[in-house]
DNA sequence: TGTTCATATCGGTCATTGCCGATATATAAA
DNA sequence: TTTATATATCGGCAATGACCGATATGAACA
């Protein structure tokens, strides 16, 4: 009864979220994520369907490598999920995850 | 009234703390500073001093000069507090940064 | 004073990470 | 089928991090 059925984090995917969360920038993306509309105002798709890989690029003055890399990093961490649509990739947080995560943190650390 | 009188956490010792938190084997050390007796048996001094910068040697098959210096990061990230006691060095944890930015996470991840 | 013990710091090596431009892939449009 | 657009991957380079042995510091004790 401590965790009801929320997603369980392994002890060797805390290590890899927390080597994901160990740049600013990728943190920096998480948290511009929780707020769409005010960091990516200028995306032509709406914002539920997640934020366009693109649009980081414009927000952060990174190469485009530069930002997809990032990205892939939080995404293998699990810490957001990826939905490609046509030519393009939507990432979005993935709350659960986020939430879990922090939750191991407060039981573990 | 959100944050009571807690210990703020600065966007830039966040990253810091993130940072130190990177390294499994600094993680490791918290979480057995959680639970001195169980794995500082050995410790001459009472566990209530801090643990001995020596006891971390055996636990973790890393060199002195290694264990040195991953204390050393957890210590500039405030996660731990070193209290120096004739030739020995004392660490502790610092319970109330850890929690404030474990809230930090929660508020801002 | 000199010796011992505990820990911190230094110097160097090797592995990892961050970054970029260039290239590959894959979808969409002409 | 060619062209354009969006994103991922590759190759290489520079910066950072992890690790160690050796040395320095500093306290305790003979």
């Amino acid at each position: 009864m401590t965790d009801m059925n929320k997603t369980q984090i392994e002890p060797t995917e805390k290590a890899e979220i927390l080597k994901a969360l160990s740049h600013p920038k990728r943190v920096e993306f998480l948290e511009w994520m929780r707020e769409p509309e005010n960091h990516f105002c200028s995306q032509a798709h709406p914002v539920e369907m997640g934020i366009c890989a693109g649009q980081f690029e414009k927000c952060c003055g990174l190469s485009q490598s530069t930002v997809s890399q990032h990205l892939s990093v939080l995404e293998k961490a699990g810490l957001i999920t990826l939905k490609r649509v046509g030519q393009w990739s939507f990432y979005q947080r993935n709350e659960d995850r986020i939430a879990a995560f922090i939750e191991e943190l407060r039981n573990t650390l």
